[in-house]
DNA sequence: TCTTAATTACGAATATTTTCGTAGATAATT
DNA sequence: AATTATCTACGAAAATATTCGTAATTAAGA
């Protein structure tokens, strides 16, 4: 197993919006990206286009241009990525305590029952490891 | 009256290296601050000077200049400000999921016993407030 | 005292990110 | 066939964030 070294650059806030999209609602073209975040906040079409090609640049995203009208795909795991974004947000925002980073967001937002019956799971599943 | 939200902008990476720095160290001096800094990389003095101008612009901290060396302490707290970035990356990285985010920082780093036991808890409270 | 060092203020240069206008090509509509 | 709509490419403006140089002042040291 390589540690890859050239790794894709960490998205902005704005290319991230669009990889959510692109990850919940798998291939899109440009339109559609755009109408989506239009239905948040007006965005011009030549700016989404525009940020999609420099997602393409960087290796973020994959397209089929096959046809006129081009398609578009996350080239980057949702996975990854939100791994990627928390180690740095945990660096810089909790000194790396992801204890502290968990505390709060436990207990800052409305988690359900099940949520928190799977979160034991987990921690007795990692409890066990550590035995 | 108007419901304009009174509050201070959110830190920029930068500023809220040295905000950390504020918070584990308590007043300090640019100077310092700046030592600080450089013990991880190269920052020039005046580039640190002007960030910690900025942020009492913002009233991100507060100073103490009846002395020619000014003295600067963090005007927001450590938990609050944790708190709104917390929230705006949860969005951001993980549509609002908390569990989502809390599984993976489980899952991704090293937490001991102790840290698991205070999570525990944590969920015990949850669960009794939820009864 | 005189020279050097440290400090602040401030403008501006750089760098990065986001937004948009324009041109040219292709498709769709009348 | 002509007009209108849609799409891409691309450069550049605008917005934001970071870095730094210079001047003025004060303090410290020789």
């Amino acid at each position: 197993m390589s540690m890859n070294k050239n790794q894709v650059p960490q998205p902005t806030e704005s290319e991230l919006e669009i990889l959510q999209l692109l990850w919940q609602n798998g291939k899109s073209t440009v339109r559609q990206i755009n109408d989506f975040l239009n239905s948040k906040r007006e965005v011009g079409y030549t700016t989404t286009l525009k940020l999609m090609q420099i997602m393409l640049e960087k290796k973020l995203v994959s397209r089929n241009d096959s046809q006129r009208t081009h398609i578009y795909t996350a080239a980057v795991s949702e996975r990854s990525t939100q791994k990627r974004l928390l180690e740095k947000f945990l660096d810089a925002t909790f000194r790396g305590s992801s204890t502290k980073l968990v505390m709060q967001a436990l207990g800052n937002h409305e988690t359900t029952q099940k949520e928190l019956d799977e979160i034991k799971e987990l921690i007795k599943k990692i409890e066990n490891k550590q035995k």
